[in-house]
DNA sequence: TCGTTAACTTAACGTCGTTAAACTAAATAA
DNA sequence: TTATTTAGTTTAACGACGTTAAGTTAACGA
């Protein structure tokens, strides 16, 4: 195997190709599926190689992280469309939802599991719209803020938007992390969120 | 070291003694730390002694979840005599909440980690209320429900349990999972939880 | 042409969960 | 009492893991 000088495009093909390698198991099968040394075989490169591209097995679940925010904010761009602005949230929250329970594994990793969070290991720009899902939901909520949807003792928009969030999220976590439970005799996903929506919005919004 | 033999509650004391240790590292460091070489070394035995009393590593964590639930389930016993059912509710969320924040670790294995969930492998018993937290809180709901107190086209009070829970889990994991992520301007935990149950409880609930 | 350096590999370290085999002392059977 | 079974435990080992150190090879700049 000849070694070549590298461009930097060339480079980044690697990283690209390493972080492939690295999502297709983990889509599979998990975060502890994802294994250096299994990464490598599938690049074509001896395990240890990967550390020219990585400090370690962390940057590399993280790059799959971060390439996956900008999945969901993607996703969410094209609802932001809707003019009317509760319809719009509930669309932001459908979206969501449908994004975390067709990828439950980067749902986890994302927002179940306590973050190393280096926020300057992260590429992401906060506050981006078009990269971040939360700051799409906070512009909708201000916005609505703003058009006094909301009950008057509400004054904090923000506050607002988190809670939305963490309603969603209890949805969408509960089912990730024990749906197949015999514990709980679950309702179907679809009419969980459905009350969650419509309760958390009538328990929000100004008119009934 | 002369082995003897052990009565069965001898057994049953090493057992506890094993799920203490861990439980001791896994409360300081969380589950990764939970290895069986150093709970080995903590009790005075070998690695392998261990799998005289547990079938393998998760049987020791599935250990310190069991008698986690029945610890919560108590904690949410006292608050059952409350005799104004609105307000128990409440308490139960406070209740709830005050646990997941104060034993993280546990609340993670609990309730955001996908479960192997061999029912016959956890000694718990489904519906006994005084060994489950869940079945409280359907149990108030119920007569919540019977006493009308909920909208009158909700007509499945286990949903509303399951929407109640929700909502309260996904403040409490967010907070476990995220809280120290600079990505989000965090509103306090208690201005989040509050908001939560009131807006779930206005939009749930028939007056006002 | 000759070092320097980038790209990569092999070998190894120390960790992990877990299994197989050996050992030891008590309980039991003769 | 003595021989044998058996419960309790340990030592040794396997194969995986992430990661580091040291080596190898080929292209490049001088």
């Amino acid at each position: 195997m000849p070694p070549r000088h590298k461009t930097e495009q060339q480079r980044q093909e690697i990283r690209n190709a390493i972080i492939d390698a690295a999502r297709e198991m983990f889509i599979a099968r998990g975060v502890e599926a994802v294994t250096m040394r299994e990464i490598a075989k599938k690049v074509g490169y001896s395990p240890t190689a990967l550390y020219l591209h990585f400090e370690d097995r962390d940057a590399i679940l993280q790059a799959i992280c971060d390439t996956d925010f900008l999945a969901l904010a993607n996703g969410m761009q094209a609802i932001m469309r809707e003019p009317d602005l509760i319809k719009r949230i509930n669309l932001l929250a459908q979206g969501y939802t449908q994004f975390a329970l067709s990828h439950p594994n980067h749902y986890r990793l994302m927002f179940m599991t306590p973050r190393v969070c280096d926020p300057n290991a992260s590429i992401m720009q906060k506050e981006n719209t078009e990269q971040d899902a939360y700051a799409q939901l906070k512009l909708v909520v201000r916005e609505a803020f703003a058009a006094h949807c909301f009950r008057p003792e509400l004054t904090d928009a923000e506050l607002i938007a988190q809670t939305l969030w963490a309603g969603i999220h209890g949805v969408c976590s509960l089912q990730i992390a024990l749906a197949n439970d015999t514990w709980v005799n679950w309702r179907n996903i679809e009419q969980r969120l459905h009350l969650m929506q419509q309760s958390l919005m009538r328990g929000l919004l100004r008119h009934s």
